[in-house]
DNA sequence: CCCGAATGAGACAATCATGTCTCGCCACAG
DNA sequence: CTGTGGCGAGACATGATTGTCTCATTCGGG
């Protein structure tokens, strides 16, 4: 009878990714529960896009742990950390375009956690000489995010096949589209 | 004395790319008009967001059609494009996140038209053997879109020099993060 | 079986954005 | 100089969303 918060969370990130603008109403109605029940666990929608935020500042978090970003090259841990990341695309690509997020007085100190984890990470990719350095490290960061938020939107709306999303992302931001020809 | 809509239109582009939810009042101060007047030139905000969408697209045309893709290689024409497109990559970035202009009954025909000129365009690159073909014309098309507009957010907030937004975008979009050993 | 906790449905007021209106002002053309 | 058209400010009603409350119901543990 308890109601699943993380469900809830799971299902309004779903939603709301798709539909920024959706009422309370039409939240508790994707979740199967009523409006005053996601009341009752979330004090309003700002506290809604709170404990959204922080979710997808765990899950990124997790992603980041898992993929043992300092071990081995750095491309492979770039593709274990898409790889990763893939379950929690969509909502990522609802916070980073939630930019009411990035406009209030604090912001959540995670954004730069994370932001120094995946920056450090190119850097040492720069460093062993794996990627150019041409690029800063900042806007490859910047990128990663980008790509991936795409390729959610992309496989949410059909121009891109699930099963493919990782691929597309690692490939391109790695390898980018120019054909090499010792290739 | 009389209202320049499209200076309107410009300053309402830049303030919603970076607060979607900003109110017609607010778009009406930051264009330093009233919001009678601005009532005045769109009937609601729907008109509003409309009229932005259509500005989008002619502007997108527009820096298609300065381009000229379909002469010399098709590297060269990628890079034509996003220098054209950059004065209007807020506004685009914008168009792209207001998913409401996608969930109607009738989606502007024109971003059919524009999806079908950068993927005919891709595709070429990929006939001439210039461009990868393992990844599709449809998913460089939206990786297009989506490092645009991370570019035009990542120099909105500092975090990368205006001067380098067409080369961080065309360089990471031609020839990824990886140093090619030959170079 | 019974009781309590949690839920769903709905009523309610308050708030906010919107759309429309009026009124006074000012610039510019005639 | 005078009239007219466009504008800014603000009032107003409306609709939508929100936040809170009550009440009946149901599930589950003891």
């Amino acid at each position: 009878m308890t109601v699943d918060r993380e469900q809830v969370l799971r299902t309004a990130a779903a939603l709301l990714s798709r539909k920024a603008t959706a009422t309370m109403d039409e939240v508790a109605k994707s979740a199967g529960i009523g409006r005053a029940t996601l009341h009752r666990h979330f004090a309003g929608r700002d506290a809604l896009v709170k404990a959204l935020e922080e979710l997808g500042i765990r899950e990124f978090e997790a992603a980041l742990d898992a993929a043992r970003l300092d071990e081995g090259p750095a491309e492979d841990g770039l593709r274990r950390l898409v790889a990763e990341i893939e379950p929690a695309a969509g909502l990522l690509a609802f916070l980073v375009t939630e930019n009411q997020l990035f406009e209030g007085a604090h912001v959540n100190e995670g954004w730069g956690r994370l932001d120094a984890r995946v920056s450090a990470h190119f850097r040492r990719g720069q460093q062993q000489g794996e990627f150019r350095i041409d690029l800063t490290p900042a806007w490859l960061t910047e990128a990663l995010y980008g790509l991936i938020g795409t390729g959610a939107w992309a496989v949410q709306d059909g121009r891109v096949a699930a099963k493919d999303f990782q691929y597309m992302i690692v490939e391109l931001l790695l390898g980018g589209a120019r054909r090499n020809v010792e290739q």
